[in-house]
DNA sequence: GCCGTTTTCGGCCCGACTGTTTTCAGTCG
């Protein structure tokens, strides 16, 4: 949470060095620095007692000093400072699209405009019209601005943003003439949320492309359509998607740059100068003669700058040019190296499906085994398990198994931790089965101490195999649970409990940015759907792209093993 | 404001589209 509210300093402080026209990097370096502590795994107060903090590329010496202002104080003078020079409403009238500080101070010193609705009313009253420079279409522009910035807020779920992304190129795809088509920017990255859908193409002739795109039934609005770039808004969801058409030698080079992500890609930039080359979208041109020399394919592009290519889930400046330059970048896990997919619900609890119904869709999937892991009986609401339809459900596993020749079926229970560290199930039968997860259903807003304290009691009884949904964060719903993570993930390397990583698209849980750090600690993970449903099956993509934005390789998630292997892991051969 | 196998000073990524311009500034990614 701190580091959120740093980084939001960060960001608004390089807005109104914007509007002051400062130094462009030093604007640059604010905006990096709140990059950075949004994609810092250890909260800055806990880094600033390790000492740290400095230690952190993008964090110097001055900004390091007012993280530590702001844990101390719980305020950042130099931006109480700025804040004074304008009025708050010009920051927000600077976060509408299409309105940058020159606009949003041009407005200020002719009228006074300091807040939306002030700008609004303005707007549509036709009394911007006097100002040099403004005329109808910057008016209809700053309008349609103001709508979209009340109807987006902010990023979509990837879960969300990936389908339709695959759909529109889909349709792309269908125009005559349509070459190599691919979605980039953070959605190729599989951040856990985009801002945007980018889709980039080759074609022949990019105007009938560019045509068939406007015109795609699910758009709702064109922002802008150019022969080699156009943007539109989507009904419903009122995502932006952009459509780049370029040419066949250049599109691993666009690929790359719209790719990103951009700290990522100014590294590659640095790197190609220092080579005496200049990286564009375009290409890796010699400075000498102006000649390109790679850009038709990514490896192409990565090859002659020295570099081993870079999976996109890893493209974040996190160190991977650096093992890059050396060709040492880790494997990472791909979606077929997960052999079984072992935290799923059926109609005992509160699933859909039976599980004859799930086992057989897993078995189409291509698993060799599943775990049947329905909630306990403190989860009211779901139906929870007592321990006598446990007993028949293990019977029925059992089965089950016997009759089946194909996949095998683990016989599991998604555990509650009760929030005194307690499981909610006889100690006896947790013993018989083969897979026990830990989850927290209840008790969201324990204090930190206390809820680490439950976990670590959890996974002291030695009877749980792996936590569920380790943080307990909804992407966009939930907070995670105030957790102490260094104690936590300690004591799972202590006890040898894996940390599940969910792939349900809204959990994502852990976070790549945790899984990386418990990665750190040597601990092993499970990577799983947490399925109600057979359809819902379909989401391990998600928690394996999670997985690769954490660095795992397939040695690092149990369930890559086969059904043996698994088994003696669970066992206790770890 | 950050950073350093050329550097503790002087660099810091680069181009498309729009609107109002008549050669360009502003904004965005």
């Amino acid at each position: 949470m701190v580091n959120d509210e740093i980084a939001h300093i960060f960001n608004s402080i390089a807005d109104i060095l914007e509007l002051k026209n400062d130094n462009q990097f030093r604007i640059r370096a604010y905006r990096k620095a709140a990059l950075v502590m949004n994609d810092l795994a250890d909260d800055a107060d806990k880094l600033l007692e390790t000492g740290k903090l400095s230690n952190i590329p993008g964090i110097g010496k001055d900004l390091s000093a007012k993280i530590e202002e702001y844990v101390r104080t719980g305020k950042v003078s130099t931006f109480e400072e700025l804040k004074k020079e304008f009025r708050p409403g010009l920051l927000d009238i600077l976060s509408i699209p299409g309105v940058g500080p020159k606009t949003s101070l041009l407005l200020y010193d002719s009228y006074g405009i300091d807040s939306i609705e002030k700008l609004e009313t303005y707007a549509n009253t036709g009394r911007l019209k006097g100002i040099k420079g403004i005329k109808d279409k910057t008016i209809a522009n700053i309008l349609k601005g103001i709508a979209l910035r009340r109807s987006i807020q902010g990023r979509f779920p990837l879960g969300t943003a990936l389908p339709v992304g695959e759909a529109i190129m889909g349709e792309l795809r269908g125009n005559r003439g349509t070459g190599s088509i691919e979605l980039a920017g953070s959605i190729r990255r599989r951040r856990e949320t985009v801002g945007d859908i980018d889709i980039l193409v080759t074609a022949d002739d990019p105007g009938p492309l560019m045509d068939r795109f406007v015109q795609l039934k699910e758009i709702e609005r064109v922002l802008s359509r150019g022969p080699t770039r156009s943007s539109a808004i989507l009904k419903n969801t009122h995502m932006q998607v952009d459509v780049r058409v370029v040419e066949k030698d250049s599109f691993g080079a666009a690929l790359a740059y719209f790719t990103g992500s951009k700290a990522h890609n100014i590294k590659l930039r640095e790197l190609a100068i220092r080579k005496g080359y200049k990286l564009n979208e375009y290409g890796v041109f010699d400075t000498r003669n102006d000649k390109r020399i790679a850009g038709a394919t990514e490896q192409d592009v990565y090859d002659v700058l020295g570099l081993q290519w870079v999976p996109p889930e890893i493209r974040e400046d996190q160190g991977e040019i650096e093992l890059a330059i050396e060709h040492r970048l880790p494997e990472l896990i791909a979606d077929g190296d997960i052999l079984g997919d072992v935290h799923m619900h059926t109609v005992y609890s509160d699933g859909d499906s039976t599980i004859g119904q799930m086992a057989r869709h897993a078995g189409s999937l291509g698993y060799r085994y599943i775990a049947i892991t329905d909630h306990s009986q403190s989860l009211g609401i779901a139906r929870g398990l007592d321990p006598g339809r446990l007993r028949s459900q293990m019977e029925e596993i059992d089965a089950f198994n016997e009759t089946s020749m194909g996949i095998r079926v683990l016989k599991g229970m998604e555990v509650d931790i009760l929030s005194d560290g307690r499981l909610d199930m006889d100690a006896g039968l947790l013993d018989k089965l083969d897979i026990v997860i830990g989850s927290i259903h209840m008790g969201f807003k324990q204090p930190r101490e206390q809820m680490t304290g439950r976990m670590v009691n959890a996974m002291k009884t030695g009877l749980v195999d792996l936590i569920g949904h380790p943080s307990g964060r909804i992407i966009g719903e939930r907070d995670a649970y105030e957790v102490d993570w260094d104690t936590l993930f300690d004591a799972a390397k202590k006890y040898r409990v894996a940390m599940e990583i969910n792939s349900f698209p809204l959990r994502l849980d852990l976070t790549d940015v945790m899984i990386k750090k418990a990665r750190s600690k040597g601990l092993k993970f499970m990577t799983t759907t947490d399925s109600h449903d057979p359809k819902q099956m379909r989401y391990m993509g998600y928690g394996v792209s999670a997985a690769r934005r954490g660095w795992l390789g397939k040695h690092d998630v149990v369930n890559t093993k086969d059904h043996k292997d698994f088994v003696r892991w669970l066992k206790g051969d770890r």
